[in-house]
RNA sequence: GGCCUUAUCGUCUAACGGUUAGGACAUCGGCUUUUCAAGCCGGUAAUCUGGGUUCAAUUCCCAGUAGGGUCACCA
């Protein structure tokens, strides 16, 4: 009985080709809860050996998005660890070794065709509507390798593969998913379906996670363990995050953006992993509103969903609310300095904010909608704006000088909030409806549909600019 | 085209073969409030189609349809 538990080991491993999107970080995220979930190791292995599509900054980005959202990896470049060096392109030497097996066990050769050669015969297969193999123009006889010609690997019994995967259950393929892939390019880096493997071996990894793409090519990777005599670990392949507007994978073309922007956009870290998480996965309950801790203690790899998931920005704006709400304070104020444009860094602004936060925990919109502008722009408006409802301008210029009057005769002392909202509210009360007053009162200061209360707006702008911009609506209405 | 794979409200999803098919977002309506916003309450809304298996199918099987993935000296 195999009844020793085996610690689980995972791996995110990226390439530095460029800025992480969402579908890289929720492949990471899945595969840091399942080695969290089950006390194990998650490393971070750089898989640079595409030098060609390589972007400088790449790595730095990865590490900075990870961090963002509170990823850590227990061994990787940075911090190094027992099956170092944890970036491919060190790690070559490893790899001419594996190769080398190969080699001698007649399982690997080297290539005799240009690249020219074999895509004048992959597009005739294409022509005659028939899959391509390598492996049926495979040489009877070949040279020595000597690195200068790609080494390919002979798969060394082909026939069909069956497999688990713990998310898409029993997979399998027939014998026409496998063929002599490359190993090693002629420039001397391997090619991934080779070099991943041998990381994966020598770094223990047990859990394989990766996203759909690589359902069809995982009977090449069996064949390569069989090859290399080495049991294959366990494969997960996660659905993809589908675009808003259809049902393409999320890739950077339609849409899917740099993480790092939505940090910008003034989306909680605690959002997008909340988001991420839910993006074709779902606990057992009802509970949406989760932790990252939480969510380590109640993720199932199992409960994945195997069709692709719409992203979805109501969603995402929903949730991002729900997780403003129970941010503490004083995180939550460091949140509104982040995200508040520098003009508006001023000690009146911050309690007004909390103060609207702790309402509609909205702050996004309030920056986004410029609810905060009146602050330090004069207001346009359109007359009928500041008109409420069924009244007309004459009443509505009428009830914004009795204001004006009372806000006169007020002392510069006693301007505040809580007085002018007494005062304006006793004018108030006397009009059929609120709102008269109200409205016309809040858009002259605010300018805005959406805006803080008129009382607030008055205290910020001062007595004077108060004044000024109640004579220019009445001006405006009369 | 070959191979692989998927299918529950508009969207994300729940439902050991027996539920009035549940929740969330969005939408619609109402309430509340100090004008909006926010909040609260409620409504509309789904098992792709056709065959089986079964006393009973969203659930198991087959076919069809529609979608997705993949067929690189990219990962």
């Amino acid at each position: 009985m195999e009844n020793q538990t085996q610690k689980v080991v995972t791996r995110f491993a990226p390439s530095p080709t460029g800025f992480m999107h969402v579908g890289n970080l929720r492949t990471a995220l899945f595969t840091y809860f399942l080695a969290k979930k089950n006390n194990g190791t998650f490393i971070l292995r750089i898989e640079d050996t595409d030098k060609a599509r390589e972007v400088e900054g790449s790595i730095d980005h990865i590490y900075k998005v990870l961090k963002w959202v509170g990823i850590n990896w227990d061994e990787g470049p940075d911090i190094g660890g027992p099956n170092g060096p944890y970036v491919q392109s060190e790690r070559l030497d490893l790899y001419k070794k594996y190769a080398q097996k190969l080699i001698e066990k007649g399982l690997a050769y080297p290539d005799p065709f240009t690249e020219e050669e074999v895509e004048v015969m992959r597009n005739k297969a294409i022509e005659e509507k028939r899959a391509f193999l390598f492996r049926e123009h495979r040489p009877d006889h070949f040279d020595v390798w000597d690195g200068t010609k790609p080494l390919r690997f002979r798969v060394p019994e082909v026939k069909e593969f069956h497999w688990h995967d713990l998310v898409f259950g029993d997979l399998s393929a027939g014998a026409e998913a496998l063929d002599d892939y490359i190993l090693i390019k002629s420039d001397g880096y391997p090619t991934y379906n080779f070099c991943h493997i041998v990381d994966d071996i020598e770094m223990g990894v047990t859990h394989v996670v990766r996203g759909q793409e690589y359902v069809s090519s995982t009977p090449k990777y069996l064949s390569m363990y069989e090859a290399l005599e080495v049991k294959p670990p366990i494969f997960i392949c996660l659905p993809h995050i589908l675009g808003k507007d259809g049902n393409k994978k999320l890739g950077k073309r339609d849409g899917s953006k740099d993480v790092m922007e939505y940090n910008e956009e003034g989306y909680l870290p605690e959002t997008m992993i909340n988001f991420l998480a839910f993006l074709g996965w779902h606990p057992s309950d009802d509970k949406e509103i989760f932790t990252i801790e939480e969510l380590i203690r109640v993720f199932d790899i199992e409960r994945t969903q195997k069709s692709g998931a719409q992203w979805s920005d109501d969603k995402l704006d929903w949730m991002n609310k729900e997780h403003i709400k129970r941010l503490p304070e004083v995180k939550l104020k460091e949140y509104i300095f982040a995200q508040l444009p520098k003009e508006l860094h001023i000690g009146k602004i911050i309690p007004l904010i909390m103060e609207r936060i702790s309402k509609s925990s909205d702050i996004q919109n309030m920056v986004e909608n410029h609810e905060l502008d009146f602050f330090y722009k004069e207001p346009v408006y359109a007359k009928e704006k500041l008109i409420y409802k069924n009244t007309d301008a004459n009443t509505t210029s009428n009830n914004l000088s009795l204001a004006l009057d009372v806000i006169e005769k007020t002392n510069d002392e006693d301007f505040n909030s809580d007085n002018i909202k007494i005062f304006m509210m006793e004018i108030a009360d006397g009009l059929e409806n609120r709102g008269q007053i109200l409205h016309p009162l809040r858009f002259a200061l605010s300018g805005l549909d959406k805006s803080p209360d008129p009382f607030i707006l008055a205290d910020i702008l001062g007595k004077k600019e108060t004044i000024s911009r109640i004579n220019k609506a009445i001006s405006i209405l009369n």
